[in-house]
DNA sequence: CGCCGTATTGAGCGCTCTCAAGCTAGGTGG
DNA sequence: CCACCTAGCTTGAGAGCGCTCAATACGGCG
């Protein structure tokens, strides 16, 4: 059964974590969160939460591991559309269509929080600050992966190694971690080959910007990275 | 005045309409509505809707016009983040961040609805069908400029222009329209060159796929502009 | 009519892709 | 324990798409 209790350390930071342990725990509240949070899944690396086509009945919380979401063009092409982490919301994307967009996978063994859509609206409207909450996190959502409107591969990258050290672990930055995907993921979420990715890791660690052996990666210089991030190439003038 | 007649013009394919226009027509509901949209924009064209850093109180519908948000990089470079034409929303994106990330300017003369965010929310509360309505537009945004993540060139510009053939008219899908931004807008938002754009737009006219002169566009091959949107250059191979 | 922003078209260049050849680490079986 | 195998990663050389720079044409507006 699931273990509600505000201090359990897989929910500690998740950021649906008002939805499951939200201020007002009288007993009426906790059977509703009861039918909410349906089930937990645990999946195994490579194993898939959902497809695309597949009806849309629920969103889904990590509560521990990594997925990626993909589509599969006509031509059997993967096209990597976003990586989720621990605490962060799959399947918004969906109530739009009523079935899911892409494909979503795990990169590495994974527990799932499933919450089915029609209680997720009832809750919603019993609790105006959990409303707030998660147009909140949607409200995010429309802002991730910006970096993906930069031009330079080096400006993407960098900006993408940023994004990773914040989502990883929420409560602080961290400086040296693991990457949870392959160059070939990395790259094909930011419309470079894995070569490219491969060869700017490289760059940055001869320009002692970074130190990087194989998934294990450490900021050396944070702020010549971000510089890097931030950079133009000096196209589009005003 | 606001004219909150269901069968206004100017509001009958308004994605907010539901906001405005909501069934229960009471003279309670009424009272929340005209407290909740609060006044109408007149802008003109290249006029200012909001800029980055201004704090977040309300979002906005357009009831008449086309404008697009931008960024302003450290070097002064512009970069559209986005158009939105009559009956679509702004701002969901500054909930997040409590202030605009953006800066949004019409691009033609305009009329604006102000929603300011508290009492949208309030409304959202006191009807549960508005809020599914609401979850559903944020959801829509979340899947806009998917073709940004094309690669080729041909692909994001013939994807973009079938897009705004169906937002320009949201009933029916228009095959003569009026493009209402410039080949440089078109090649920001892309992040390609103006001068990709317009020799795109030759080899589209010389391919007799559309006819072109000036702003107006006409779709001569509906069914080769969506193969060539969808078509992969083969990279990426599973 | 003259001005100026926008669009078109051309020539050459550079960044990133393609293709290909090694390399490394981890897993498997003998 | 080692030989092998495979997937992922690195590195190199050459090609091509889209950018840069530049010249010209067009059109709206005073």
């Amino acid at each position: 059964m699931i273990n509600f209790d505000n201090n359990h350390p897989t929910c500690e930071h998740c950021t649906f974590s008002p939805f499951c342990t939200i201020e007002e725990k009288n007993s009426r509240w906790m059977s509703q969160i009861n039918r909410a949070v349906k089930q937990h899944y645990h999946l195994k690396k490579n194993e898939v939460l959902y497809l695309p086509q597949n009806t849309f009945r629920n969103i889904y919380a990590i509560q521990r591991g990594n997925l990626k979401t993909y589509q599969v063009d006509a031509d059997g092409n993967e096209l990597i559309r976003g990586f989720y982490f621990s605490g962060e919301v799959l399947g918004f994307e969906a109530i739009y269509t009523r079935h899911y967009l892409f494909s979503a996978v795990a990169l590495s063994d994974s527990v799932i929080c499933e919450i089915p859509y029609d209680n997720f609206l009832e809750l919603l409207h019993l609790s105006p600050p959990l409303q707030k909450h998660i147009l909140y996190l949607m409200s995010q959502q429309l802002n991730v992966g910006s970096y993906l409107f930069s031009i330079t591969a080096e400006q993407r990258l960098a900006a993408f190694l940023i994004d990773l050290s914040y989502r990883l672990n929420p409560s602080e930055m961290q400086t040296t971690f693991l990457l949870p995907m392959s160059r070939q993921d990395i790259g094909n979420y930011l419309r470079l080959t894995a070569e490219t990715i491969s060869r700017l890791l490289s760059q940055f660690k001869e320009n002692k910007i970074i130190a990087i052996d194989h998934k294990k990666i450490e900021f050396l210089q944070l702020e010549q990275l971000k510089l890097i991030a931030d950079m133009n190439d000096g196209r589009c003038k005003i």
